[in-house]
DNA sequence: CGCTATTTTGACCACGTTCAACCGCTGTGG
DNA sequence: CCACAGCGGTTGAACGTGGTCAAAATAGCG
């Protein structure tokens, strides 16, 4: 597993790194991480980690799209996060104890760089700033954590759909002909995972908002029709 | 507001600054922070910050106990956090700025040192190893956070009052006369907001438990009788 | 002691889960 | 080439948890 198989000259600037939590890293560091870690391609469906496993580094994903997933006791899945090129996975369980805290699979093909613990650790002790950097992600994950607390205790799945919708536009949204198409293909399982109902009731809001016209489908692919409308119904109950 | 109105002398060794993650911290360094931060007498109900609120700087718990809750439009809350002394409030926004997530009220008349921002960040810059402390803190706020997730998509309202039952068992729990009472007083609006359920279901609860011979109700207070069985519920879904 | 806030109980009902059957598509082996 | 298995998606019917609303009981407080 050579580091950076491809183009290993130039592949700090590859987006995880220089977009990331190591932006504004000298060029000298920039080329210690690069030696230090490895790249890997990953499928659909792969795991990089599971829960309660040993945290044994850090990832970066340079391109394809992650899902963070936990597990409860009698096999219900909820989605923590859904991340993409730019974004590193493990860097907030490392600091805190020894297992990862969500299993994280992939949802669309991705190629991810490995950093082990103790270099990151490493350029971690040389690079303080480096710490502001993930303080600051991990505060804005636990805000959106919390926010998502909020949510599934008193927000109806209806409205929490339409939030996950707006949320996929947001990071995935491509406006085209008319409609914001979802650049993301999560199968009605995943759909329900992401929002902690069950596949059956969220199938059941697909057609029904087809039929309100909120939204079309075609294959796996979800287009956002009048993102406003669907902006209103969060404000009320419904 | 004179910092640290009363022993001001060896304000230091409050339990907020030499165990929270201020811990370690040097003679000299600890003395600029005593010199820097005011203290303040709340009752409860008092709101010491709401939601929104720009971010001042950091409260430290020297004693009594502080609720932290989300508002939601309609006006339901969800408490996500209970802190007492040797706790800190604020840091964890301060870093992905602009305002408060949550908002403190004070559930027993506390103590609270007030340190100023920039004094904060400053101590910070000059103490790298303080972020280690934070980011240490937030890795197992967020942890938390998720598993709270996972618990109010998935598991009943019984179930989750258990496991309240039994958190607080760990922060304030007694033993006592042959029970474990927990010591902190908590209205059945309070109860239920930390589980994210009406007040009506969290009496109805109570009741069951009560005659179950789980728990027992003095006044406002709660004692757990029998642990062990509730840990049991738990296990099962229930 | 009266008034307000909190707690408790009851009846009702809706949302969302569960379970079951069915459809349509894709890939696989006979 | 078709048959069939398997998977993801869809729909229906029934049920139950827990929320809502209303009203009564109790506790707390000036």
């Amino acid at each position: 597993m050579k580091s950076c198989n491809v183009a290993s000259q130039n592949c700090h600037l590859c987006q995880s790194l220089d977009k990331g939590i190591f932006e504004g890293l000298s060029k000298k560091d920039l080329d210690v991480l690069d030696s230090s870690k490895t790249s890997n391609r990953y499928k659909r469906k792969q795991i990089i980690f599971y829960e309660e496993n040993p945290i044994l580094g850090v990832f970066f994903i340079r391109s394809g799209k992650v899902k963070l997933y936990k597990t409860s006791r009698d096999g219900k899945r909820q989605i923590l996060k859904i991340v993409q090129a730019g974004d590193s996975l493990g860097h907030s369980s490392l600091f805190s104890n020894r297992s990862h805290a969500a299993t994280a699979e992939v949802i669309e093909d991705a190629d991810i760089c490995f950093l082990d613990k103790n270099k990151f650790l490493s350029i971690l002790h040389a690079n303080p700033s480096i710490s502001l950097k993930i303080l600051e992600k991990l505060s804005k994950d636990l805000n959106q954590a919390e926010e998502q607390i909020l949510d599934i205790a008193y927000k109806s799945v209806r409205v929490r759909f339409v939030e996950l919708l707006l949320t996929l536009k947001q990071s995935f949204g491509v406006y085209e002909d008319g409609v914001y198409k979802l650049e993301i293909s999560l199968s009605r399982e995943e759909l329900a995972e992401a929002i902690g109902t069950t596949e059956e009731t969220a199938v059941r809001l697909i057609s029904e908002f087809k039929s309100n016209d909120w939204i079309e489908v075609h294959k796996k692919s979800i287009s956002l029709k009048k993102p406003e409308e669907l902006l209103q119904l969060t404000e009320f109950g419904y």
